[in-house]
Order: structure tokens, then C-alpha cells, then sequence
DNA sequence: CAAATTTACTTTATCGTTAAAGTAATGTAT
DNA sequence: ATACATTACTTTAACGATAAAGTAAATTTG
């Protein structure tokens, strides 16, 4: 293991000053094409590589970007992550994965990820309002995926919640459902109250809302959902299930109890990862929400002033049948 | 946006020195309890950050580690990732998301992730023999993971990718395949070979063993795998995968061509990811494995005498049985 | 009680890069 | 031919954190 090359070094060997080292390598203009040429290639032969760290503290930037989430084993983090890694690579930026345990931005998280000096972040878990407050003050622009927040600040980009609930219920009732349940997860989420007023609204108009009918996932896993229907004593002929996880979930219980019922997912996974199994699902173009958030992202880095003005935008869906319903 | 507070502004603001408020900040031991409750008020008053771009500049090293492959929607990747990150965030590293076009490391994607400062690497595809010694020669200690490298000297930890093989073979015949057929990935990836080898001694040993019952997806997708079967007039009665991805594949394009034939695949990955499917496939302590990568590659960064010994490990599997076979 | 040690700091110098300001040599305009 | 601009650099001074070396005062030791 051998000494790592820097500017200097460079410089040294070319009997010119680091700056010029530095300003030919960046491609500045004024170096003459023939000193350039000599700088380059000894840097080359030397096997220079420049320290982004040392640049990053003294530009102030380090074109990193933190994405933060509870949990990668969640196939819609994973997909989004790959969609936001390809989108920030084409804008020149890379990413830091953080985890948030129990899904909370606490302020440790949040000064950890600063103090890695990424310049922006993306996150799938709701940032309370004072970690919104405290990215404001530290100028770190941080954008919501999937979601909007309570504190009504903070930027982002979700799907049509509200529209995806209403597909979904109306479908149920299309495929001849007339006791549909909903599952759906704690309602201090935006997604998942956007999700269920759409529903709830389509159902009451067609006169099959029943507010028994529904399930919140509060202190319940997705894996004991389905036991938790069982146990009510309700008899649901099809269900709207918060996410495609946790239809699966209950597709897979019911499987083995040999019950078939009508399911309706969220988030059409089965677009992006292989699966043998066509879950009917609200589904959306992710890949155009990922390269929005981070076009959007860059932009409030490079442009400060853009970080007064608030992006929320909402993402169309639609109706992906399958065999579940 | 306010500007950042360092170091130096803690300083002014105690009426101490710098090197003062640094190693109080840092737990060393020379500052009094009440000098150092004093510095430690003031730093969370002012909204003190600790700076890590400057800590790793001075230092020498980031805590942060590069994961890289090809694609993070192969739901493979995404679960080691997930473990990973667990696995790095207890060690007190942050992992750096790399992907590398065409599934190749070149001399670009590793400088340009050796400049990010990063103090090793753990990759899914194989690095070339020159990666492996720019590897060496940067003294940035590198893992494979998943696979072997045909230059022997990097550092792996796989499954027992022969004993795979030798199992799926095994369990197609005992479930009545007289004319099974291997799907595999390009014969250059170690891991291909291996299962190949472990299923072809297998059925050779069984008296079943067909040189023309195999297919290389050489150029082929996973998508036109079934089409190539169909098209090339074998007529098998079970599949052993490379990988569950192409499984999945296969079983869904020969549901819809209503054709129900025994699959096998490799990774299980319905244990991580929640599927409505029970596939049989090849399975293995995943988050084990992802534990001890983390382990050995850090051990080699805070040992670099370590660098020198290679770790090479082949992590058990076992056969999961599912409705495909 | 003088010398040695310890405590609680401060000062200096550095990590690698780069913006800003400075300079010497050459070329251009009047 | 003198002033003025341009070219091709160099020098200086940071960015923020910290190791190493230095120092003054307080405490312990022989």
C-alpha cells in the first residue's frame, strides 16, 4: 500500500505549482493545451486520484445526497432507491443510504446525515416538523417521497392517494364485491388517509360503506392481518389492502386457509421485480416520480433561492388488473 | 440559511482554543468534567456539526464503505444491501450506493469511488484482475460477495454454490423429472459454474445427466428463456435456475402458455421479500453472510496487516421447499 | 522547599484542494 | 516607443478538524 498521490505530488513531478495542477485537471482556461497535456498524463502515470473530501470542504459541497428510509428490505424503497441512484448519477451526485430505526427522523439521525455534508435529502419517512425546521436552517433541502407531511412545509411527491383508493374501491365493487374491507396503516400517515378517503368516498357513493369495515394496522403486523379478520367475525368478499405487501400478506393466509378472496393492492411492485403472481394494483410511474424528486432536489441545491418555494406535486395512477380481483 | 457553526465558533464562544473544544467534543481526557459540560452546552446551543468531510481529510479515512452492482432491482442485491447496511451502521459506517454500468468495474467506477475516500469496498460483480490490484495498490480492501473471482486472490464469501447445485438436482429427480433442464447465466461468472458443476455430478451420478439439456442466457434475457426452450423442441420436465429471478420468469411464461412444469431456483428469496409464491429453491443465512462481509471487510480496514491474509468463504445452503417443484 | 510531575490548557502545523490576488513575460494598440 | 492588455503561470490564504509540541500553573514527591 502505497502513498495516495495528491496535487502535490503532481505538481513536484511536473515542475509547475499546484494550482496549475489543480486548474488543469478541472479544465480551467488558462492553461496552454500542451501544459495541460503534460499535467494529465503525469497524473495518469502517477495514478492521481482526487480527494473529494478535501474538495468538498473547500467548496462547501460534497454532491452527495442522503436518502433516508426505515427499511430496504421494503420492495418500494429498493425499486425507488434504484430509480433515484440511476437519476442522481446522471446529475453527478451520489448516495448515502440511512436508516431511521423505528421509521423516525430523530434529530441524531438528522445530524449524523448532515454532518456527512450531503447537500440534500431524499426521504420516504415523514420528517417531524422540527427536523423540517432544522433542515431549513442548515440550508439542506429535503424533499418527501411518497408521502406529504402534517407540517405542510415540507416538499414532496406522492401518487394520487386519494384517486388510487377511489380506483380501487371501485373495482372491488365492479368485480362484485359487496362487503369489501380496507387495510390500511396507522392514519397518521398521509398516504394511508388519502388511500382510505378515496375509498371510503367511492364506497359511500355507492351506498356500500360500512365503517366496520376496516382494519388499521396500529399495533397489528401485516402477518397477523389476516388472523385479525378471522377473528373479528367479519366476513369481507374483497379487501384494499395499504400496500402490495401486505395483499400478499393476506393472499399468502388465505391461501393456506383455502379461502380466495378478491384483493387489491397499492404500489404495483410487481412491475419492477419479477414475481410470479399478478396482483391486481394501483400502480404509477416511479421511475418519472424518482427522476423528478431529484431533478427537483438538484435544482434547490444549486439554485438557494428556489429553497423558499414549496414543490408538492401529486403522480397519477391507475388500475393494474391482475388475477387477485 | 444560516452559516455553519464550527469548531472555531464553539471556541470564541467558551473563550477556549479550538484543540480545546475538539477533544472535549471528543470524549479525550485532559479537559475537566466542567470545562468539557461547559463546551458541550455551547456546541448543542450554537447547533455545532461536526464537520466529517474534514475529520476523514485530516484523518485519513471516512467510516464510509461502497457497495457495488449492477442493479439494485434485482431483488438480491436490494436484500444483502438492506443487511449490509444494518450490518456496516452497527460498526459506525455508512454505505455509499454504487452501481456500475454493464456490470463491469472499471478503472473509472473504481477511481471515481476510490476519490470518494471511501475505506473499502463491497462489491457483487467481479472485479477484473487489474480492479483487484489497483485495489491492493490503494490499500482499499475489497470483498466479493456471492461469487468467486477467476483471479484468485480477491476476497469472497459465497454460497456453496456446488452443494446448490447438487441439491436441485437431486430434489428434481426425486420429484419425478426423468429429463430435467439447467437455465444458467454466462459460464464466465464463477457462481454459474459452480452450480452447474455441483447439479451436472449430481444427475451424471443419478444416470440422467443430458449435455443438451442446458441453456447459457448468453444472449439471451430471462424473458426469452421459455421462448428458446419452446422454440428449441427439448422437451423437459423440470428446470433447475441460476437464479429465482429467471424462475420467476420461466414459471410465469409457462402459466400463461398453460404449461405447469417443476422449477427449482436459487437465493430464496420469498424469505425477505413477502411473495404470494412458494417457490423451491436453493436457500442460505443471507443476513449471516452480509454480517460477516461487514465484519471481515472492516477487521481488514482497522488491521491493514490483515490485507495481506485472504479470506475466502463458502456460506451453507439447503433446499426450500415450495409448490414449484 | 526545590525539583519533578501532572493538569489544563494554547500554539503551530498539517490533511488536499482551490479561490483570489499577485507577477513576470509577451503581445497589441496608438 | 510607451502604455495597456493578455497569457501563463505562482503565491497566499483559506475550508474544518486534529496530532504534536509547547507552556503556565497547580500539585506531588524526595
Amino acid at each position: 500500500m502505497k502513498k495516495r498521490i495528491t496535487i502535490k505530488d503532481v505538481a513536484t513531478e511536473t515542475g509547475l505549482s499546484m494550482q496549475a495542477v489543480s486548474r488543469a485537471l478541472r479544465g480551467k482556461d488558462d492553461i496552454p493545451p500542451a501544459t495541460r497535456k503534460k499535467i494529465l498524463e503525469t497524473a495518469e502515470r502517477l495514478g492521481y486520484v482526487k480527494n473529494l473530501a478535501a474538495s468538498a470542504l473547500k467548496a462547501g459541497h460534497s454532491r452527495l445526497i442522503a436518502v433516508i428510509y426505515d427499511n430496504l428490505l421494503n420492495p418500494y424503497f429498493s425499486i425507488m432507491t434504484a430509480y433515484l441512484q440511476d437519476s442522481f448519477k446522471n446529475l453527478g451526485y451520489s448516495i448515502l443510504i440511512v436508516t431511521a430505526p423505528h421509521g423516525r427522523i430523530t434529530k441524531e439521525v438528522f445530524f449524523s446525515t448532515v454532518s456527512r455534508g450531503v447537500d440534500g435529502i431524499i426521504t420516504f419517512l415523514e420528517p417531524s416538523a422540527e427536523v423540517g425546521s432544522l433542515a431549513m436552517s442548515y440550508g439542506v433541502p429535503i424533499i418527501l417521497l411518497g408521502r406529504s407531511a402534517a407540517c405542510g412545509r415540507i416538499d414532496y411527491l406522492k401518487t394520487d392517494d386519494r384517486k388510487g383508493g377511489t380506483l380501487a374501491a371501485a373495482h372491488l365493487v365492479k368485480a362484485g364485491c359487496k362487503t369489501p374491507l380496507c387495510v390500511i396503516e396507522k392514519m397518521d400517515m398521509t398516504c394511508a388517509q388519502d388511500r382510505f378517503d378515496g375509498y371510503k368516498e367511492e364506497l359511500t357513493k355507492l351506498g356500500l360503506f360500512d365503517p366496520k369495515m376496516v382494519i388499521v394496522l396500529e399495533n397489528i403486523t401485516p402477518e397477523q392481518a389476516y388472523a385479525t379478520i378471522k377473528n373479528s367475525g367479519i366476513v369481507p368478499d374483497g379487501i384494499f389492502c395499504f400496500n402490495d405487501l401486505i395483499a400478499f400478506d393476506i393472499i399468502n393466509s388465505a391461501k393456506k386457509d383455502g379461502v380466495n378472496i378478491k384483493v387489491v393492492g397499492y404500489d404495483n411492485i410487481q412491475e419492477d421485480i419479477n414475481i410470479p403472481y399478478r396482483l391486481t394494483t394501483i400502480g404509477s410511474d416511479k421511475k418519472q416520480m424518482a427522476t423528478v424528486a431529484a431533478e427537483v432536489l438538484i435544482c434547490k441545491i444549486e439554485n438557494p433561492e428556489m429553497q423558499k418555494k414549496s414543490f408538492q406535486k401529486l403522480h397519477d395512477v391507475y388500475l393494474v388488473e391482475g388475477e387477485s380481483a
